[in-house]
DNA sequence: TTGACTAATGCACTTCCATTGCATTCGTTT
DNA sequence: AAACGAATGCAATGGAAGTGCATTAGTCAA
């Protein structure tokens, strides 16, 4: 154990990070998924997994004091091509990601949850628990993915 | 009529058209919908009606000799204010827009029809037949708009 | 018919973000 | 300790949205 976290320690104070952060799941889970556990994609994975909504890149970015664009790119990349997060277009402009669930498996397509991006205040959530419904489309066509958005006011800003 | 026709066709010729265009139809149209009939209108709205499927404003700007992309986005931006086309999100990254179906009323969002995008032709096309089912949000969440885009193999292209 | 007024256009420019190449650094393995 | 591949940081490119402003076109009312 030592052995990996002390070069992490160094790691994320050159981040702009003092505390200390007890990364071992992080770090065994990233292994477990093939991403090996670097400091940046340790305290991403702890950021995605702090949060209720998805992120854009540059909202990663700006939670870092101390960060490199292009890293933080390829870091979500990696975590996508990987299955441990989804890259969710709200129409918004900018792609978002949140982490997937456990036991979620987006890239083969049966996770097919809600997103539900808000009109007020930008947030997009996932609704996991409320699956896309059968769809009926055109003879000839062959489905493969489904993506469905619902715009509109969130529990938050929906209160008068 | 010549008071219209005669202008545009210079206009026309101005644009790299040297064919006779009957618009007469098209300028109705668009003035039925508050929207000024312009040489420039006329054409994208023409070339808009003569596609399947939706298009984007850097695929606009590619179908005329000598255009302005600037003219084209407000062209385009105009006509979404008015009710002439809808913006399609089909997570390709670049918008694309269809003409509005007569009678669709995609600005008060009643005319909730489907999407299809193709994973091999990235072409996208409108589903109008298709509408989008009943869908379930949580309790405290408020419902504006719906955006489903099914990704897959079109007709044309799922042929083995 | 003309002049005035408003709308549309074209051009230049900015901003934002995705994406890539490459040299450097890191981490692991031998 | 050396060596190798993976990850990182930096610089640069490219695509597309969006804005400001001067010019031009179209409309409308004398
Ligand atoms: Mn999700
Ligand atoms: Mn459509
Ligand atoms: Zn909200
Ligand atoms: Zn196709």
């Amino acid at each position: 154990m030592f052995k990996l976290l002390l070069p992490y320690l160094c790691f994320l104070h050159a981040y702009g990070f003092n505390c200390y952060v007890l990364m071992n799941d992080i770090e065994k889970f990233l292994t477990s998924k093939k991403v090996r556990p670097t400091a940046m994609r340790i305290l991403v994975f702890r950021l995605l997994a702090q949060r209720q909504t998805a992120i854009t890149l540059t909202n990663i970015e700006n939670r870092f004091e101390k960060s490199d664009r292009t890293t933080l790119y390829r870091t979500v990349k990696t975590f996508e091509e990987n299955g441990l997060v989804h890259r969710i277009n709200d129409g918004s402009g900018v792609p978002k990601y949140a982490l997937c669930e456990e036991g979620c498996e987006c890239d083969i397509h049966n996770d097919l949850h809600l997103h539900f991006h808000c009109n007020r205040c930008d947030e997009t959530s996932c609704l996991t628990e409320h699956k896309i419904p059968q769809i009926n489309i055109p003879k000839g066509y062959l489905a493969e993915d489904i993506n469905l958005v619902v715009n509109g006011l969130c529990d938050r800003c929906n209160v008068d």
